[in-house]
DNA sequence: TAAATTTGCGAAAACGCTTTCGCAATTTCG
DNA sequence: CGAAATTGCGAAAGCGTTTTCGCAAATTTA
């Protein structure tokens, strides 16, 4: 049964605090402590004015409870390419982590720009976040976004440069290692490694990770590209090349799936069976490829969701006042095992 | 040269309106007014307001400002997936076009999640956000997300079932035609439909504009799927299975760049040379798959970013008071040329 | 030149919340 | 049983803006 409305009705102004203090029959002060969690409020007190709030529909007004507390209760995420499959799900799991913590996110894309990068770090800021969260998708380090900032920044994927900044960056050497000992395991022998661009730190360390491997069992890779790119074009021709210079081997490892995507073509085409022949080792574990190639491609995964798990909560704490730790904080690579290396149907 | 630290300098408090104010000399009145271009305040003292603002590097606090207005200026963007290619370059561009003006976004997955969705929209609302935006990645109607929501609310990509809700969507049926009128332009006679799932309103569309074309020329399809599905494993299956009942395409149109890939493989495999032999149209022209085959891939685009700048035009003028209007706004596809319908290298 | 308008500015009241502090009533302690 | 501590609550002071309204001075109008 509701109040006929009165002329006077005519927003249908949202419930304050106040509303429910008078409802409940309670002062402001304690309808604020009931509500929050505070002590020195009876427990019929907090409960009479629960029910309240919960008649009136109350939903407490960030923006005052900011002003008063000093924070906003948002973190701000800055990316430097959305399009990329690496943030994404960083972004998403960060999101999250947050999410189940009241915490809303500002997303921004600088798109690689620097100058839009600095234009965002001021947005964020201006919008007084309560922390800063950088994603990039490259594992080579790159320049701070700025020292003695008002709030806590985590770097993610991407590391800084700066090593008292906290950065968490997946482990390319274990990565590296995973495929090798994964391809070792299966009995291969002979294996040629198709590098993303050398000079990127993500195939630098992979390279490290499997040269490792190798060198415990006292081989050693029977080919690699000295070049690279990430493009499925890319893994086509190279590997085109290295068949036709009469390489024999019985296991490829790719630096990314499209390389590896690219590979696999060449290896059809000269009705090459995979895994029969060879194997073939992707990374990145991007369900686009991994799912389209013939075999289904196994892969390395770079734990993403964990990184952005991790880098949310690490904020979270230091939100709290916890000081960040600093250094580079690196999580393992996971390996999916697929039909382009093993018969398992 | 800086004044040495009092003890007190502890925290170094970002400057408040309250500072500039006493800085330049005048009221907190006068100093709000002059940074926000209000008249009633002399030139000359505006100036001084600014400069006093400028010297303590004074930034707005927008919980004030949003708790003083009663408008956060933040709009909440909602989407039901972000692996998705569609909703990304939507949000990205709408995104750009508030930030603009001054507007920051707040963004939830809710994965396809209908639980999590209303639990996305309640926090949009406790947040206060002055607008919502709501984008999906399939054309298919979809239920709104609630009548009689205190902001206005824009659909994109997917439409909402309620003729009121304001929908912006590209036009498949403009899609179906473009592809099929370049490929009559181009001499292609025997046209060939690999669709996406028949049930889903793309494919649907696409179909019905396809038949418009060549309805008007007196001819029709020589083939085409009646099941579908989006993936590339399918556009392989489906192509393979025409060309080995041995029907004669010159043309083969496809619902999804994924599809056409399939179909390239096909093609490839069975030595049918793309374009002399058969032209091949996707849809989608994501970047990835369409830069990706030999030859790039001919493609239609949806002028996503276009979608989602203007839908967040609309929005903006909504919280600028504008009433939203209503019904579905229909934004044309575009033809994107390349490699696999002409030889022009 | 007197009256009417406009201009420039400031005091003060919101906006909705949190938190400190003080007071009374109750409980615990010696 | 009196002193000390604890408990439950409310008044009021912020938090940093915007905005309304009133007042004096300067300008325009008749």
């Amino acid at each position: 049964m509701k109040a006929p409305l009165t002329p006077a009705d005519q927003k249908p102004k949202v419930a304050t605090l106040e509303d429910v203090a008078r409802a409940a029959g309670v002062s402001l002060a304690t309808a604020s402590k009931a509500l929050n969690g505070r002590d020195r409020v009876s427990d019929t007190t907090r409960s009479r004015v629960e029910d309240a709030a919960r008649a009136l529909s109350y939903v407490r007004n960030p923006m005052a409870k900011g002003l008063s507390e000093g924070r906003s209760g948002t973190v701000g995420l800055l990316t430097s390419d959305l399009e990329g499959r690496f943030s994404l799900p960083i972004l998403m799991a960060a999101e999250d982590s947050f999410g189940a913590g009241q915490i809303s996110v500002f997303l921004c894309d600088a798109r690689g720009d620097a100058i839009r990068e600095r234009h965002y770090i001021s947005a964020l800021l201006a919008r007084r976040v309560d922390a800063i969260m950088v994603v990039g998708s490259k594992t080579d380090h790159r320049q701070p976004i700025g020292r003695d900032l008002p709030v806590p920044v985590v770097y993610v994927y991407t590391p800084s440069r700066d090593p008292r900044d906290l950065s968490i960056t997946p482990d390319n050497v274990v990565g590296g290692r995973l495929a090798t000992e994964h391809l070792l395991a299966t009995g291969r022998k002979r294996i040629a490694h198709l590098t993303g661009p050398r000079t990127e730190r993500a195939a630098a360390d992979r390279a490290v990770g499997i040269g490792q491997v190798l060198a415990e069992t006292g081989t050693s890779l029977v080919y690699e590209t000295s070049y690279g790119e990430w493009s499925e074009r890319w893994g086509r021709s190279s590997c085109a090349m290295m068949l036709d210079q009469g390489v024999a081997v019985d296991a490829i490892l790719c630096d990314s799936d499209q390389i590896a995507r690219g590979a696999l073509d060449a290896l059809r085409e000269r009705s090459i069976r995979v895994p029969e022949d060879v194997a073939v080792v992707g990374f990145d574990n991007w369900d686009v490829i991994v799912e389209g190639t013939h075999p289904a491609l196994t892969s390395i995964d770079m734990n993403l969701e964990l990184l952005g798990r991790s880098a949310a909560e690490k904020l979270f704490a230091a939100i709290g006042g916890k000081p960040l730790a600093q250094g580079i904080e690196l999580v393992d690579c996971r390996l999916v095992v697929r039909g382009s290396t093993t018969q398992t149907i």
